[in-house]
DNA sequence: TGTACATCAGTGAACGCGCGTTCACTGATGTAC
DNA sequence: TGTACATCAGTGAACGCGCGTTCACTGATGTAC
């Protein structure tokens, strides 16, 4: 029991702050215990921070398929919403913590790549495409996509620039959705691209500007 | 002299290690210095990674419109090439170190947000569009889906999944620039779009996987 | 029902360490006369 | 040309602090008889 209220405050406090600045002695006051008795649960802070961070990528697998049962579209629209910006803590982990995952330990990066992997799989069934590679590859580019945009948006200082990030990354991924699935936007229209040979408006499909 | 020493090696270590890991007395000791000199060339360690930071941005800017000059495609190949991911002290700041600016200071976070929005602005120029705010989302969504392509890239484990991350992100970004270039690839026929209202193949642009 | 004992989560002091920053001092350099 | 002085980058000890981990100990709980 007190194992799994360590993993779940962990879960949440490297996503607000990072691996980095997770303290033992400030998770485990969190919890109403003193930091000594952390290790009665766990071997070190890094094996904390491995099955903390692959149970968040986990969870955060199942709610984003959850928004996306009405199809990739609503799963996008999820994913780069200002709420999901505003809460990294309750959030994917990608943004937060991949990057201290890419300089972390061998056994984080381990349990980081299952995850990972683990997560392409699934989303990629809800993709379009003939071949289950084509899918994958959709999967990983889509998750790369979504997760530098809000990455970036959490960075930027100007909430007007951090809500054009993610509405101009909303109408990227949706153009290519659609596209992949066959369905070519109506202004997208091919006569008018045969037309002429200089650059085409963008698609109306793009987001409104705050 | 001294103070552009210091702001060469920050820039460099910060993307190697991350910000917070980057310590005064080690980065002083790469110079043949010892700490206490430090502060007569910044006043904190903050003020020298805001500055270190948005040089290294502004510098990859150059560097990315350098190799775009044949095109934007050539960019897309350039930031998602193995070489850099397999070298952050000399490449892109924004995966190595967004994750630290979302949670760091004001000042951290004015100097990454100027340069960024500079940035954006400089390769806005270099993408299609019809209107230049239409230009600066195509360049805020690329961005942003290297950058996380970059990032992830880094994160995972596996040298093969590392590797199709890169070629999954370039194949979908290079689409969408064929198609908002109104030059639609040849495979991604129109007509036989219409003929079908199942999932189309996926266009055969995907690069060969590992 | 009552006693003796084992188990084990949790306590809190202590460890060695690295951090950012301060500060009195050094010593080379350039300027004033 | 020679002397006195100001400047200031750089030195290194010291500060208070937080970190991950260890360890002897506590005390509640459950089991054996």
């Amino acid at each position: 029991m007190t194992r799994r209220r360590i993993l779940e405050q962990t879960a949440r406090a490297i996503r607000a702050t990072g691996i980095e600045r997770v303290g033992i002695s400030a998770l485990m006051g969190a919890l109403g215990l003193t930091h000594g008795g952390f290790y009665a649960h766990f071997p070190s802070k890094d094996a904390l921070a491995a099955e903390a961070l692959a149970a968040a990528l986990a969870e955060q697998c199942d709610r984003l398929l959850a928004a996306g049962e009405d199809g990739p579209a609503a799963m996008v629209d999820a994913y780069l919403s200002p709420a999901h910006r505003d809460h990294p803590e309750d959030g994917c982990p990608l943004p937060a913590v991949a990057a201290e995952v890419a300089r972390g330990s061998p056994a984080v990066r381990r349990a980081f790549t299952a995850a990972f992997a683990n997560t392409v799989a699934r989303l990629a069934t809800r993709l379009p495409g003939d071949r289950a590679a084509a899918r994958e590859d959709a999967a990983l580019a889509l998750i790369a996509g979504m997760c530098g945009a809000l990455l970036l948006s959490r960075a930027v200082d100007d909430p007007r620039l951090a809500d054009r990030i993610l509405l101009a990354a909303r109408a990227a991924w949706q153009r290519l959705l659609d596209q992949a699935a066959g369905a070519p936007a109506a202004r997208a229209d091919p006569a008018e691209a045969e037309k002429s040979e200089t650059p085409r408006p963008q698609p109306g499909e793009r987001a409104p500007l705050p």
